[in-house]
DNA sequence: AGCACGCCGACT
DNA sequence: GTCGGCGTGCTC
């Protein structure tokens, strides 16, 4: 139809001459950003009549390609209809008010730009999935289908599995029928007339409900009730019943409502049967409604008030208040166990005074319970939480009440929190800053929570505070330029002492054969003491997995994956070989398949391992282990830190998860086993990383009444690195490092953005990223480094490529990210790379 | 991303 | 000669 037969047009007279108005029901479009990664909007019309109820921001469904359907969000409400194609309508509205804010869409917009990625990517990454609906085909079983012709075998499998469920969506039908290629199969089936399909949206997110019991209508008087008394004389059961709930409602009490009572609290309070239940709502005396109720938890309402600082932290929150007049971010640089997390809570006191809200970042592994709980009794109700391990439904409700009247004063969240509606944002607080986690590695946007922190706040004229104990060297380095504030905390809570630091050479010991497996003759007379003393131990090794590979002792050939050119991970467990880039397992080979020897051991020890010897040497310890395998759930890691907590674990042994802002009271060692394996990794950024481990596992040890110890094993003892770690000097560490990165042009001097290059065939992939590296160099000269391959360089049977460009602090990144993608748009504009794939990791880590 | 179209090889 | 496999292109 054609549009403008809409439009009432009704000439008028103005100044400026006869003008046209159009009036009222004018045909209204909408723009909306679609959760794929696309590029650009899409324009769609309103059927007539949902004009008033659109609003940008809000959410609606929309037909997107031949059948699917995707939850857009509105960014524009227009009248202006395109003119080089016919519009769809959109087929539902969600929200009757906006989900995305303005200020959020604009951060939406600014990572978009930033970090090289599509609108998309970064709605698909900010709303939770229960609030992303998508359609799904649904294949219907048609009972009257009589065959006029034998059906194929796979049309028959699959009329048989819809026989006995006669609607199934395509993917439950591939999975259970095992044909890869299903849609030709339904597709034909289709044409038969054999079945049917519709496209049904499936709401992921359902509210929560709860059963409450109440007197039918009909039985809500006291004349009634005691006819009921008698009438139930002979089922004594349901009279207590009845009564339990006269006294749980407070009815007859005169004066106040009626309380709502829940089927559970009834049958528990009373101790009766659902079938005694049951029987009196049959009998018409009581009836079940449902109630919708939220799944967020209540928090306490009686808050505790807050700790009285020291003096030393009270100079901090002062000097932190002072230096905000002038600064929008400040650096809290203050040594492990200085308790920054109370003058956190002191800061946050005062903005919510303001009636400003506070978002408070952690790195998801430090986000336990103690710090949750220490929250909790501060801000009770006014605090959300908001975790990735948490049900998706539960992040819904939290996004929701964001958005609603009674939205949480605090957030306490880890990175993707920084998505969360806000409207009177006032501080934000990224707590372990250094943590390399706030950067998003895959899927795009590959954000850093730190710097989108930044920006966020600043779009609301907020302040961001960061704190660490050990900072990153760009934060540093901006402090000390003065772009941020910095304030120094050197004195320990409760001056309690840094640990002291044993340095074991184990090469010289290993070559004495004076070694027990991992352990050094003074790191296992350390955990004898500690555990003859009722203390604990914590061993760090960082790494995961029994053994990192197998080899063979005879060729030196090692399995890997075939799909991604990596070395597989033994995993003792299970006996099998683990690919930790696609997840792809195998069985471990009874023989070379290179040299057909037998002999195939392990090289290299991972956390798993260092258990099974620790059990060995110690059979009477009680040892548990925290790495990625053993911590799969919310619950299995937060068990882990209880049990060590409550001491009921003599010895934990972990990954770096150990290091992170966890506060044990009995830890008298921390054994650091190999301080080697954290330097041996092609990365400009592996000795600030290994300082910041080493200093940050080195803090756990030590308690209010002992000092700690920490028994350090290298096998390069003269390290420089070595000596500041255990000095804990970390202006020297950072003094260094800083020249390195000046004179090799990396951050913070540079800015890094590595461009990945993506195609299944290698020979395609490696002219298409040597045409593109001349191509970039053209634009920006010696900026441009490689292509090459990196250490990973093929990743679920795609080869990969690297670019590197170093640009400037001081150059346009604007200009030089326009000239990224023009390059690109040149590039698959060529008929031979149509089908690379271009993505950019902006400030890698 | 997901879905259809269209071009190639392995079978009737 | 056809069916099924997968590369290429488009989606308002």
């Amino acid at each position: 139809m054609n549009n403008v037969q809409n439009y009432k047009s009704l000439p008028i007279v103005g100044q400026g001459g006869l003008v046209f108005l159009y009036l009222c029901d004018m045909k209204k479009y909408v723009d909306v950003i679609v959760p794929l990664p696309i590029a650009g909007q899409y324009t769609y019309s309103l059927p007539e009549g949902w004009d008033e109820k659109v609003k940008e921001g809000c959410r609606v469904v929309v037909p997107f390609g031949r059948k699917k359907y995707y939850t857009a969000i509105i960014t524009k409400v227009h009248e202006t209809p395109p003119e080089e194609y016919e519009t769809k309508d959109v087929a539902e509205i969600l929200d009757e008010r906006p989900v995305l804010l303005a200020r959020q869409y604009a951060f939406w917009k600014w990572m978009a730009d930033y970090y090289l990625c599509t609108l998309g990517d970064v709605y698909k990454a900010a709303l939770p999935s229960g609030m992303k609906l998508e359609s799904e085909t649904v294949v219907v079983y048609n009972p009257d289908f009589e065959a006029v012709e034998p059906l194929t075998e796979r049309e028959q499998s699959v009329m048989n599995l819809l026989s006995s469920e006669t609607e199934q969506c395509i993917t439950q039908l591939e999975k259970s029928s095992g044909i890869r290629q299903i849609l030709p199969v339904i597709k034909s089936l289709l044409e038969k007339e054999a079945v049917k399909v519709k496209e049904e949206l499936k709401r992921s997110y359902k509210p929560r409900t709860e059963a409450r019991v109440r007197l039918t209508p009909g039985m809500q008087d006291e004349e009634k009730l005691r006819g009921l008394f008698d009438g139930l004389a002979r089922a004594p059961k349901q009279l207590a019943v009845l009564m339990k709930y006269i006294e749980l409602s407070g009815w007859g009490t005169s004066g106040t409502d009626l309380k709502e009572v829940t089927r559970k609290s009834l049958l528990e309070a009373s101790g009766a049967s659902s079938a005694i239940l049951n029987g009196l709502t049959g009998k018409g005396i009581f009836e079940l409604y449902y109630q919708e109720v939220g799944r967020l938890a209540k928090g306490v309402c009686n808050t505790v008030s807050l700790n009285p600082l020291n003096p030393a932290q009270q100079q901090a929150y002062y000097s932190v208040l002072s230096l905000f007049a002038t600064k929008n971010v400040c650096l809290l640089h203050g040594v492990t166990s200085s308790g920054k997390t109370e003058i956190y809570i002191h800061l946050i006191d005062q903005v919510l005074k303001s009636g400003k809200q506070v978002l408070y970042l952690l790195p998801e592994i430090a986000l336990t319970t103690q710090i949750t709980e220490r929250l909790k009794r501060v801000f009770g109700n006014r605090l959300g939480i908001y975790h990735s391990k948490f049900p998706d439904a539960e992040r819904v409700e939290i996004w929701q009440k964001q958005l609603s009247e009674q939205d949480y004063d605090v957030i306490l969240g880890v990175r993707s929190s920084v998505f969360l509606p806000f409207r009177r944002l006032g501080l934000v607080i990224v707590d372990e800053e250094h943590e390399t986690t706030y950067k998003q590695q895959d899927p795009a946007p590959r954000y850093h929570a730190r710097s989108a922190a930044i920006m966020l706040a600043s779009m609301f004229g907020a302040k961001t505070l960061l704190g660490t104990a050990t900072p990153s060297i760009e934060t540093y380095y901006n402090a000390r330029q003065g772009k941020y504030g910095l304030v120094e905390l050197t004195e320990r809570y409760q001056n309690i002492r840094l640990p002291q630091i044993e340095l074991v050479d184990i090469k010289e010991l290993a070559r004495k054969k004076r070694m027990t497996a991992q352990f050094s003759p003074l790191l296992l007379q350390k955990i004898r003491e500690a555990l003859e003393h009722k203390e604990q131990v914590i061993l760090f090794q960082n790494r995961r997995g029994f053994a990192p590979m197998i080899e063979c002792r005879t060729c030196g050939w090692v399995p890997r994956c075939r799909n991604c050119d990596v070395s597989l991970t033994y995993h003792k467990g299970m006996n099998q070989l683990t690919c930790h880039y696609c997840g792809y397992t195998y069985q471990v080979p009874k023989s070379c398949p290179a040299c057909g020897g037998v002999e195939l051991v392990n090289r290299g020890f991972g956390t798993e391992k260092i258990e099974d010897d620790i059990r060995t040497v110690f059979p009477e310890a009680r040892v548990a282990r925290m790495d990625l395998d053993t911590t799969r759930t919310r619950t299995a890691y937060e068990r882990i830190i209880a049990d060590f907590e409550e001491g009921k674990t003599d010895i934990l042994i972990g990954t770096q998860m150990v290091s992170k802002g966890l506060d044990f009271d009995r830890v008298s060692v921390v054994g650091i086993l190999n301080a080697d394996s954290m330097l041996n990794y092609p990365d400009f950024r592996s000795y600030e990383r290994a300082f910041q481990l080493m200093a940050q596992v080195a803090g756990r040890a030590g308690r209010r009444n002992k000092q700690g110890l920490v028994v350090l094993q290298t096998k390069s003892p003269d390290l420089p690195l070595i000596h500041q770690v255990m000095a804990n000097d970390y202006f020297r560490m950072y003094s260094e490092q800083l020249e390195e990165r000046e004179l090799f042009k990396y951050p913070p001097f540079y800015r890094l953005v590595y461009v990945y290059l993506k195609h299944w065939k290698e020979d395609v992939l490696d002219q298409a990223a040597e045409l593109m590296a001349s191509c970039l160099r053209k634009g920006l000269g010696e900026r441009v480094l490689g292509p090459d391959k990196p250490p990973v360089s093929r990743i679920q049977t795609l080869f990969i490529k690297k670019i590197v460009v170093k640009i400037e602090l001081d150059a346009s990144l604007v200009k030089v990210r326009a000239y990224l993608q023009q390059v690109q748009r040149f590039l698959t504009e060529d008929e031979r790379f149509r089908s690379l794939l271009v993505y950019y990791d902006v400030d890698p880590m």
